[in-house]
DNA sequence: CAAATTATTTAGTCTTGCCTAAAAAAGTTT
DNA sequence: AAACTTTTTTAGGCAAGACTAAATAATTTG
């Protein structure tokens, strides 16, 4: 398996998340920042080795086999996260490009060890459920902030975008994994959302309550 | 910076420790077990970047950038192999293969963050120097066991070869660095020595002794 | 439903890093 | 010093992974 032919299944299998069949050449081609041609050149590869099934504009969706090796590589990817952010004192925003790095290393003696060092981590920094040795990832139950009715109460549990911009922003209005924000009033005109987070109140755009998960209480 | 290209310089810096001046095409092919037409081709490229010195027919050598790079990589090798080791319960036969790979991952934040998180270590599992965060490294005093006369004492501080196959041996043996080792005589026929460790005596074959760094106490 | 638009694949190139075979330079013999 | 051997470079090619431009299939629209 080559770092690329690991790059295109990890996107597969993020984007299978969302919508179960048929993943299109333009959706991959625009996760991957390439051409749908190089994607089209690829997928064929990978259906030549049993990690995708494709039929010409249909789309993809991974096989048993390319879930699995997906998934080792999500597996991968979010324990070093939170060696990054436990260890090395890394915050949350600056883990994700260096684990983008690091998933590709290829030493199942040293992901589990890695694994049992961190103490069996069942998350990521972001939220996000870590896929134990087997393959098998926690289901978890979140909605987005944005779909909360004013007046609930809920508790952050991960996002749903982790670039640094957006992390930093969250850093800096005090939300982290864990806090628990009131629903106070949705504007109508905007969609933007006053929240209540402990003593004070702030007003978010609807973009930023799309891209945060919570859980209500 | 192509993972190809860290490897090549590695290699120039490692054979460049034994013979000052121009590295031959042929031995760095061997070394990275390809064809010294290949070789041709990279130490051209190398040497268009201003990483190496090369002219037809009189091999290569670094440059102050080329050995400055190539010192960066095996700082990493290094620290990695510190952190298998000391971290991970890795034994010191198994640490190289990963180390090779990790040395490749691109942040120097994680390889400083790294080197803190291990207590600023000086050696690496196999007794060899880590260069500092400027491409400093301690000149290390030793000889190869093979060299030294009957009846004198010496310190195991090193080992030459890091094969499995090697270091597994000398575990057989409970040789380890900071070992002490007395030569009791050594055989004119096929050089082999009779050594005393402790309290028992070993006879080993003179390649196992050009092996084995040792400082004499 | 035919025309226009959009999505996708195919065809042809490019770069990187490797290879083999052949040519040329360097080194060694006699 | 010429002949032979070894080392090194050059020439030509191949596979992976990307790209652009052109062709074709699918979808949407009037
Ligand atoms: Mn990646
Ligand atoms: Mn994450
Ligand atoms: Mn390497
Ligand atoms: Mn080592």
């Amino acid at each position: 398996m080559t770092y690329s032919e690991e790059n295109y299944l990890k996107i597969i299998y993020h984007l299978s998340l969302n919508q179960a069949k048929g993943i299109t050449t333009n959706a991959i081609a625009s996760q991957m920042e390439s051409k749908p041609s190089s994607v089209t050149d690829m997928v064929q590869k990978l259906a030549d080795k049993g990690l995708v099934v494709y039929k010409k504009y249909q789309g993809v969706s991974l096989t048993d086999e390319g879930r699995f090796t997906a998934l080792m590589i999500v597996r991968k990817h979010r324990l070093w996260e939170v060696f990054l952010l436990e260890k090395l004192d890394f915050s949350w925003d600056e883990v994700h490009d260096v684990a983008e790095q690091l998933e590709h290393i290829k030493s199942d003696k040293l992901i589990n060890k890695l694994e049992e060092f961190l103490d069996f981590p069942t998350e990521d920094p972001h939220g996000d459920p870590i896929p134990d040795r087997n393959g098998k990832i926690a289901k978890v139950d979140k909605k987005l902030l944005s779909e909360i009715a004013a007046g609930k109460k809920v508790i952050c549990v991960g996002v749903k975008d982790s670039s640094s911009a957006f992390l930093q922003y969250l850093d800096k209005q005090q939300i982290a994994l864990g806090s628990t924000i009131e629903v106070m009033s949705k504007e109508d005109f905007d969609m933007s959302l006053t929240l209540k987070l402990g003593d004070k109140q702030v007003t978010v755009s609807n973009k930023i309550a799309a891209n945060l998960f919570v859980k209500t209480i």
